[in-house]
DNA sequence: CTGAAAGCGCTTACAG
DNA sequence: CTGAAAGCGCTTACAG
């Protein structure tokens, strides 16, 4: 008699289907041929039973724990929603579970370890900014999988990369500029220190002043973190500095929006005087006065490729070192057009 | 010897300290009291190893998954970061893994239940929309830990919620309209049908008109579902037909979006002509033209004492049936001010 | 305070 | 195509 009080094991629904839990274990995960009649009655057994494998077994047995991990230094940003979707649809496609952990930082390493480490997630998908160099370099010599977003690999080991094509994009919103707006002053607001993403974008504009015969002026340079406060006071202080400038491309669009509201507030008016653009044409960006023009990047997608790649890496299949989305122009009405 | 090739278990664990597993397993958990001297080889043998413990046979042995999954509709909108933020946060302090699982749309139920069904999860966090009446049912028959995000349990049932003072904030929010900026015509547009949100935001809306004298106007109300676009064209079929109204009040802020835009576009000011106001107050909505007036919803907390609750349910320690959050009304320049 | 042993519910060689 | 049995790495009575 199953008792109905407990929930169904592995043992009942062989038991209701006459055959043994190992048949059962072969029809629900097509590991082997199972006899259509006996597979018929398992089937039949797990629905009547409302029978779902407990994981926590299937993982212990199969020495696989079908889960992967996302590392990031906190859940917030308009980058984040997006990121999260592509994550999430690809591994459900893929039939595994996500977790995810904020480490509030590249701190050392460990203490994520507990939950996602090494024995109970199959790997590893590591925003920028969240894990340390030495730690990173632990894990990739373990060979256990790995995939960095929006960051290359810690000298001395190789980790696949998955992030956007910050240079190429860059460089045609600076050519945009240039060419259809013939601004000639381009101030560039950097990203936080050290930040690659900025580090890219900033030689896309080195790049696009070059080809247009324009000299690169480290006063048209700003620094900034990807924050709407901070670029505010940053356009302020160029206007402090009597700084001349006709355009001000920041670092994403967080700060374009700090950027624009600075620039209103000191009576400037955008795009006439002074056209602003952005980066990552994130979901608000159309929201702002004017609307930003801005360089599309592919977030969501990023989020289902580095799925895939690391899915990758689990199954030992080659994979590629590093894949950069294309990013694309986007033209709103804060550049002029 | 040890085999360097293979992630250490409690067996190596417990041979290098020269102890049983069980007592490995005892100062691991606090479980039971141990000596000092063998706690302290333990811990040091912990150390060396670099141990940590299988989270599958972990959850095997004790029955418990120590982990809480989170259901909802879809990734994205302006609420889920902050959601998202609250319970993350909440699940790491009281050490639970957190699933995310989205399901589309309020479909029948059962295809989340392999991941995170009644075995493989000590409870559910569950968003409107995410799950049908009947699985809710089913599951809260089974005593399985449940707690409900801004929807009330199905008839019959009885499912902890939390959710937002959805009336009082409204109220506070339309009397301020009339008193403050002398309103007389002001529209409602409703969310999505069903939705509960929009319902108590509704019933706060005739409140107010109420206490004020104002009678309630079925013109005046408008089909929404919390979205730019619908919000857009809603606008726009008011003043086709020819309404008269000198404020709306959104459904949320994502609304508040389309009807701005559509009231620029129809060449009315806002505020002097129309006053808008939404609710959520969501990270853009002060960077909307006008700044938009809004109530304050406390999103993350939401997630925060969502979390705590559920916890409540799984200790079967007892639990408040619903809990409302104080929302708070930001005044912007929408309304007027 | 400590340990031997059973058991959690699966998967997977191995043998047929 | 099918099954008995070992084993995954822990926790938890039970006995001392």
């Amino acid at each position: 008699m199953t008792p109905t009080n407990r929930t169904p094991t592995i043992q009942d629904v062989a038991q209701r289907a006459g055959v043994s839990i190992t048949t059962v274990s072969r029809v629900l995960n097509s590991s082997a041929p199972v006899g259509p009649a006996a597979s018929q009655r398992v089937l039949q057994a797990v629905q009547e039973l409302n029978f779902v494998p407990r994981a926590a077994a299937r993982r212990l047995a199969s020495q696989r724990s079908d889960t992967i991990g996302l590392l990031l230094p906190e859940i917030g940003g308009p980058f984040f929603s997006p990121l999260l979707r592509g994550i999430e649809t690809a591994a459900k496609e893929c039939g595994l579970d996500l977790l995810i952990h904020t480490t509030g930082g590249a701190e050392a390493g460990a203490p994520y370890r507990s939950r996602l480490g090494e024995h109970n997630t199959d790997g590893l998908l590591v925003f920028t900014g969240s894990v340390g160099d030495d730690e990173l370099r632990r894990l990739s010599q373990l060979r256990f999988p790995l995939v960095l977003l929006h960051q290359t690999p810690p000298p001395g080991s190789r980790i696949p990369v998955v992030t956007v094509e910050n240079k190429l994009g860059t460089q045609k919103l600076i050519e945009h500029l240039i060419v259809a707006h013939r601004r000639r002053r381009i101030v560039f607001l950097q990203g936080p220190d050290g930040n690659e993403d900025s580090a890219w974008r900033e030689r896309g504009y080195r790049a696009a002043l070059q080809t247009h015969g324009l000299p690169f002026r480290p006063e048209l340079v700003a620094h900034g973190d990807f924050a709407e406060r901070t670029a505010y006071q940053a356009v302020q202080q160029l206007l402090l500095d009597g700084v001349v400038f006709d355009a001000i491309f920041s670092g994403d669009d967080e700060a374009a929006s700090g950027v624009l509201k600075a620039l209103r507030a000191a009576g400037l008016r955008v795009p006439d005087q002074v056209a602003v653009a952005g980066f990552d044409d994130g979901p608000f960006t159309r929201l702002l006065t004017p609307p930003l023009t801005s360089v599309h990047a592919p977030i969501e997608q990023i989020g289902r490729v580095a799925v895939q790649q690391l899915v990758k890496c689990i199954r030992r299949q080659p994979c590629e070192d590093e894949i950069l989305l294309p990013t694309e122009l986007v033209i709103r009405q804060s550049c002029g057009c």
